[in-house]
RNA sequence: UGGGGAGUCGCCAAGCGGUAAGGCAGCGGCCUUUGGAGCCGCUAUCCGCAGGUUCGAAUCCUGCCUCCCCAACCA
């Protein structure tokens, strides 16, 4: 399939063939330090950094800081970790909005100069009223005479600390009429007492995103600046701005896309902050949460959700995406280059009555069926093993393949096992199952003449190593928590069975030195990858991060939906 | 109701006047020492609706409908 261009590109392309900035394209990702970035913002990374290097240019990593309340560095060394492990990499060019304000205040005096801007000594709640409302056109403050002299005079003395918090602000006079609210003398500077993380207390007054965004956009020389569509109201107020200084490099052109939505999940930094906050969660990097570092602790590669991103594309349509398209990037990335283990999640024992006692088989395993290249390995064969409970029915339902009395079926790399009989609790949940194993019947249905249907994981269960597996599931039970339609906020469909933590797990023994971070394929339940946070050597703790396909799991589940 | 956007298969998404790509999901089947993986086939006579222009429209025009965003000294 050719991929199609999507309209940044489109855009990008014809501007680079017109000529626009001498064919340069430069662009920036512009987080603010106030949460933790989220699979949302990957898709701004990828588009920012992926259109810059298409194209030759660079992108810029430039925190907005601008509002000193609410960031802390805290999130900017976290922010940088995930860019970074998304792998992409911003080179000498990262850059906080704090660095240009300076030059803000001088282009904003400039600006009053030019009889554009005023300081206002109306109060937050004044300003409110005084803007309007949708359908009626706003009052001009009484304050929008002002002279040169004294805007400039007042100016100064705000900048100079000579006024509390929120006494003034400096306005840019443009229309207190127009249709477009941002246009109604948007705030360019209020003053607020609070230390910045980088800048401590040199200012009491701090530029607003409008003002400071197209100009930090303009210093840096980003041709191309493009964010969600929420900003699109703000274009015009990013031109107008543009249109009072003089520009030091290009002419920066913002261009808007939607940004993404997951289904089963939330994605504002409001509502992952109180999951966190309210112990819905355990953490930031909780393997349940979108953000980044919650991902990559659950295991995903940062490849496999670049991946993804080029799947989902890039429109302006608001959209929310399947997880499961997610799940399916995933699960397709890691097929080939995963290692296949036998790890049984929740064992039971089985007893191949006719091996004997002490008996140990070392067999020669491929770690992955899928690339050669990955190797073989051995794996200890007894005469008592762990597997799946799952894995054993009596009665059998239909169409069900696995062990019950009578049937044969193949343990994986090994022989053929019939089960005779098994012990079960009162409950008749099986306690042990018995089988007995055909010595002759290693290898294909070709080789042997004879097929079964089902083939299972086990481990030995003297060789085994105990461990820890997590499993996890939607964080919400409903496909669109945002949606409060159903009673109750977000909260109130947190999934409580989104986190299943099995321990007593039997891994085969050569896990036995699995790293932090690292992945495999447990064989028939999906992939892992050792928790970077709890796991010890001797006391390994694996993350779930996406299951296989289970086609019987399907089928069972429809049938119960009968 | 003012302004700004968007409406193509269940979910994404191509298409830009020449007669509906692709992916996910779904449904059949093949294959298989993972009911995994892989493979094959099927699934929009139709592009929010209604008119119009044209030999010909999802693509152009008109009107209407629906959804999203905007009234922080947040970003």
């Amino acid at each position: 399939m050719e991929a199609a261009v999507d309209f940044l590109r489109a855009i990008v392309t014809s501007d680079v063939a017109a000529g626009k900035n001498d064919g340069r394209v430069v662009t920036r990702f512009p987080p603010e330090p106030n949460g933790h970035l989220h699979i949302g913002h990957s898709k701004a990374i990828s588009i920012d950094f992926g259109i810059a290097a298409e194209f030759g240019g660079r992108c810029n990593l430039r925190f907005d800081d601008t509002n000193p309340e609410r960031e802390e560095i805290e999130y900017v060394e976290g922010i940088m970790g995930d860019v970074r492990w998304l792998g992409c990499d911003w080179g000498e060019s990262l850059f906080y909005a704090s660095d240009y304000f300076e030059q803000l205040y001088r282009w904003a005096e400039a600006i009053i100069r030019k009889g554009k801007a005023y300081i206002c000594d109306l109060t937050a709640d004044e300003v409110r009223e005084y803007r309007g409302t949708l359908t009626e056109p706003g009052r001009e403050s009484p304050y929008r005479g002002r002279s040169v002299e004294e805007n400039l005079e007042l100016f100064r003395g705000m900048r100079a600390g000579e006024y509390p918090d929120g006494a003034r602000t400096l306005r840019a006079k443009i229309d207190m009429a127009a249709p477009n609210l941002n246009l109604r003398d948007p705030v360019m500077y209020r003053i607020r007492r609070a230390t910045h993380h980088r800048t401590g207390d040199a200012w009491c007054i701090y530029p607003s995103y409008d003002w400071a965004h197209g100009q930090s956009d303009a210093i840096e020389g980003v041709t191309h600046s493009l964010c969600s569509l929420e900003f699109e109201d703000h274009r015009p107020l990013y031109d107008w701005f543009l249109d009072q200084i003089e520009l030091p490099h290009g002419r920066p052109r913002q261009i808007e896309f939607a940004r993404l939505n997951l289904t089963y999940t939330v994605m504002s930094k409001r509502k992952l902050r109180a999951l966190v906050e309210e112990g819905h969660v355990g953490g930031w990097d909780d393997p349940r949460m979108p953000t980044l570092s919650g991902l990559r602790r659950r295991g995903y590669p940062p490849e496999a959700i670049r991946l993804f991103l080029e799947r989902i594309g890039v429109a302006k349509r608001n959209s929310t995406v399947d997880i499961r398209l997610l799940d399916d990037t995933v699960r397709e990335y890691l097929n080939s280059r995963t290692s296949r283990v036998m790890a049984v999640l929740k064992p039971v024992r089985l007893v191949i009555d006719n091996l004997p006692e002490g008996e140990v088989e070392w067999i020669e395993v491929a770690n992955n069926p899928e690339d050669p290249a990955a190797g073989l390995r051995n794996v200890p064969f007894t005469r008592v093993l762990y597997v799946e409970r799952d894995d054993y029915r009596d009665p059998p339902p239909k169409g069900y393949f696995r062990l019950y009395p009578g049937n044969e079926v193949r343990l994986r790399g090994a022989y053929l096992v019939r089960c005779t009989h098994a012990t079960s609790d009162s409950e008749g949940n099986p306690i042990e199952i018995h089988c007995t194993y055909d010595p002759a019947s290693k290898g294909t249905a070709a080789e042997i003449g004879r097929k079964v249907k089902a083939t299972l994981h086990w481990v030995s269960a003297e060789h085994s190593l105990e461990g820890e597996v997590r499993l996890y599931d939607h964080l919400f039970t409903v496909s669109d928590p945002e949606d409060e339609g159903h009673g109750g906020d977000f909260r109130s469909c947190v999934n409580p069975a989104s986190l299943e933590a099995l321990t007593g797990c039997r891994l085969e023994p050569s896990l036995s030195g699995a790293a932090p971070g690292a992945r495999y394929q447990f064989e028939r339940m999906g992939y892992f990858c050792v928790d970077s946070r709890d796991s010890r050597p001797g006391r390994l703790v694996f993350n779930r991060t996406v299951t296989l396909r289970d086609t019987w799991a399907k089928i069972e589940k429809a049938r119960q939906g009968k």
